[in-house]
RNA sequence: GGCCCCAUCGUCUAACGGUUAGGACAUUGCCCUUUCAAGGCGAAAAUCCGGGUUCGAUUCCCGGUGGGGUCACCA
């Protein structure tokens, strides 16, 4: 049975990678019929806000990654925030220590440090020398008598020890690199390691799929499973979803949290195509795929383990491929929050605006600056109105008689077509130089959605109005 | 610094050891066109370097270089 989870910090909204991990164990879990786990690690007070959980929580509901069992969804291996497990970890830290897996280390803080900066001094890996891996009785005594609070440290064996990682193929550390290190802390609580190692077993994970950062976790976490007698998930590890330039992706780069591509007027499914694209690949041409073709598809193993660099050139012409394929009915519907609040209630306008918008939007939040002169026209530069070398009595001559023939026509779509094609041909007018007029006094701007089906939307009194104020600012 | 991971067009990627090294985005040319888009047809663009193994390496091995990660009583 496959069971794999994911283990967030709630330190900060549901960030891109994070997601991106999300997304793949999400895939592994359905293609093999298994679970996907939300765990919310919020062991540390610090690194805890609930805001910042509301949004890991609503943006991977958004983005479709619903989980089987975790928070706000219960299961039967809860608690499923680390706060509420924090009393499960000692006992197996008292197992270790029993079987003398495990050790209290009675140096302190300045003393390692010390250790450390000599060993960094001789070029050496900093690691714990093993000071108090032996103590006798006495001196075990004699530091209690100082008041020292140990931490717990597990033996480790001097050996080589490896994993084979689906996606990457063996990995082989030798354990001596990293030395006894800590599980438990002078107050007793335990360390990430051993916290996530037992919540893992607990609650019966069978692979652990998380980011590369975690890769030289694995041997430490082996060891571990080893002295506690049980078997280990399997391990596979992603690449770092990096930004453009090829740093970190972090806030100085602006959006780097789902909740801020929503915002700014993306989809979830084209959010969800992206980052699978992001170490994924159909093998084959196509590169829009949907969550049930890519749940059918997906293997751990093709994973690609390059870096990822995060191209939103790509992901807005992923966003404007799912924009268009949505209805008219859809579309209007998920611009509302974006447009002027003026139009929002006019469903009939707004149905006709949504199929004009479609495909000249990338993102939904576009559709404001595209649809504003439907509300109102801004001041705009009368030269505006000039295009192809016209002058202003031409101009004028041709908003009056637009103005007359669009006065004592019915007002559709193809009577008005109809109209104004007739009347640049019957006056031999330049149709980029005439009609672009008429579009900028209609809307201000030189680029627009269509101009008859605007004129039709606007409504004849409207327009007729509009083409009064371009003649008062060519006079 | 030790250890670990990674290396194909600008970016994301495809290629049982044999392909004119394929696709997508971006760039760019043309077509369509009353603007902008969308769409259609083209173009340019890559196997990090050096050694092996092999009849033959993008592919396997070794070394180098480059990038990234990790070495806490943080997660």
């Amino acid at each position: 049975m496959v069971r794999v989870r994911i283990a967030p910090t709630p330190s900060g909204k549901l960030h891109l990678g994070t997601a991106h991990t999300a997304l793949f164990n999400y895939l592994f879990a359905k293609h093999h019929q298994g679970s996907f786990i939300l765990r919310i690690d919020d062991s540390d007070p610090k690194r805890t806000d609930q805001a910042c959980e509301r949004d890991i929580v609503d943006s991977l509901r958004w983005l479709g990654l619903d989980w089987d069992e975790g928070v706000e969804v219960g299961g039967d291996y809860g608690p499923y925030r680390q706060s509420e497990r924090m009393d499960r970890y000692w006992p197996y830290v008292e197992k270790l220590l029993a079987s003398d897996q495990a050790y209290y280390c009675y140096c302190t803080p300045e003393e390692l440090a010390k250790e450390r900066d000599e060993m960094r001094a001789k070029k050496l890996a900093p690691k714990y020398s093993g000071h108090c891996r032996d103590l006798t009785k006495p001196q075990i005594t004699e530091y209690r008598q100082q008041g020292r609070q140990p931490v717990v440290r597990l033996r480790v064996p001097d050996k080589k020890v490896f994993f084979v990682d689906p996606a990457r193929g063996k990995i082989e550390v030798d354990a001596r690199g990293f030395g006894d290190f800590v599980i438990a802390r002078s107050d007793r609580t335990a360390l990430l390691v051993l916290a996530s190692t037992i919540d893992d077993i607990e609650m019966k994970i069978s692979h652990t799929i998380r980011g590369e950062d975690y890769i030289n976790f694995v041997p430490r976490q082996l060891l571990l499973f080893e002295a506690l007698g049980i078997k280990p998930p399997i391990f596979a590890h992603l690449p770092f979803v990096y930004a453009a330039d090829g740093s970190k992706l972090s806030k100085r780069h602006g959006a780097v949290a789902v909740s801020d591509y929503r915002q700014l007027g993306y989809l979830p499914e084209a959010v969800f195509n992206y980052l699978l694209l992001l170490g994924w690949s159909p093998g084959e041409d196509e590169e829009i795929i949907s969550k049930q073709e890519a749940i059918k598809r997906f293997k751990l193993e093709q994973v690609n383990t390059n870096a990822h660099r995060f191209d939103i050139k790509k992901l807005n012409w992923i966003n404007g491929v799912y924009i268009r394929q949505k209805s008219d009915k859809e579309l209007a519907e998920l611009i509302k929050p974006y447009i002027n609040s003026k139009l929002k209630k006019q469903n009939v306008k707004l149905l006709k605006i949504a199929s004009l918008i479609k495909e000249r939007i990338t993102t939904l939040a576009e559709a404001k600056p595209m649809t504003d002169f439907f509300v109102a026209i801004g001041e705009y530069d009368k030269q505006l109105l000039l295009h192809k070398k016209a002058d202003f009595n031409l101009l004028k001559q041709q908003l009056q008689m637009t103005k007359e023939v669009l006065g004592a026509i019915d007002w559709q779509l193809a009577t008005i077509t109809q109209a104004l094609e007739d009347l640049c041909q019957t006056n031999q007018w330049h149709k980029g130089q005439f009609f672009m007029a008429l579009r900028v006094a209609i809307t201000g701007k030189t680029v627009t959605p269509p101009l008859f089906e605007s004129l039709e939307i606007l409504g004849k009194e409207e327009t007729l109005k509009r083409l009064d104020t371009a003649s008062e600012i060519v006079r």
